[in-house]
DNA sequence: TTAATTACGGACAATATATATCCGAAATAA
DNA sequence: TTATTTCGGATATATATTGTCCGTAATTAA
């Protein structure tokens, strides 16, 4: 059980995209550069994001990433959703009608109750990424950082941002 | 996020274990005939088991695998941790100490707030999972068995439990 | 006490999945 | 048209999972 990196990834993108202003765009490029990671790569969790519809995508100069809708409609759910899928974690194989005292079709109405509880988790765990959306993500990360960092952000955005028009 | 399939095999095993009456093992042989699985693979399940402590073995002939402690001292979330690890599935690469606009080692006093929130849903998926006692999904087993099916696995048990002494 | 038997335990390959990268095709704005 | 930028697929590499083996320890019986 391991969440892959990229999920890292997409949730802080989808932090530094709740940052623009509306109808502005960052660049696969410039994101990548901001958060210090292979912009090959990142590309790959983008598009995933693009897939699910979180993101927008704009081509051509002046093009980029925005968000698709708004960052408090976005949860980490959403994120993890778009990148790992929704295939359930624990994939049942039927252990209980196997050997020579395996049970029958008709003793099987239900998923055995492994499954059940291991779904059960699952959705616990869904739940509570869902509750989490992306503007506190953003909250949090604004509530310690410094005044001068928060100014080089904001210039930062201002230099790098793709406005459409 | 998936699951190995070990994990299903091993809760069954320990299901099965629950079964035998105190004193007694089960073989590896006969454990994986009884549930249908490859030995030699459902041998390491059982191995990290026995290093968890949730199962004894016992060698030599007769010898086998028997419960360490009471089925109902033993849950789906202490099966999985003993197969899968207590590591967390997600790793914070601090990414928000990235890049041009990076946070000073002093505006990172706590993990950030998308590594809080996974860590939190994994709690949830862990509680939900030590809730479950071994003894739940025998109960939830023979509640759908036949009578004809419970008599048969009473007497596989008789003909295949290997008695200390 | 010794030797044969039985089963566990860890080391070892093969396979599948995830990670990382690149390049051509499509689309957009100037 | 031309320069710019993203999308999608094809392609290596790294890692984790799956599957298999043989040595070693323990037990029983002679």
């Amino acid at each position: 059980m391991k969440l892959g990196k990229g999920i890292e990834w997409a949730a802080h993108a989808c932090a530094v995209l709740a940052l623009l202003p509306p109808g502005a765009a960052l660049s696969r490029e410039s994101l990548a550069g901001y958060l210090g990671v292979p912009a090959p790569y990142l590309a790959k969790q983008l598009q995933a994001l693009s897939r699910a519809g979180l993101v927008e995508t704009q081509r051509g100069v002046a093009g980029g990433y925005r968000l698709a809708r708004a960052a408090q409609a976005i949860s980490l759910w959403d994120v993890t959703a778009a990148l790992e899928g929704t295939r359930p974690t624990f994939q049942c194989t039927e252990i209980r009608r196997n050997g020579p005292c395996g049970a029958s079709p008709s003793e099987c109405p239900a998923p055995c109750d492994i499954a059940a509880a291991f779904h059960q988790a699952e959705t616990a765990f869904r739940d509570s990424l869902r509750a989490v959306p992306i503007t506190q993500i953003v909250l949090g990360a604004t509530a310690v950082a410094t005044d001068d960092r928060k100014a080089r952000i904001r210039e930062w955005i201002q230099e790098h941002a793709t406005g459409r028009h």
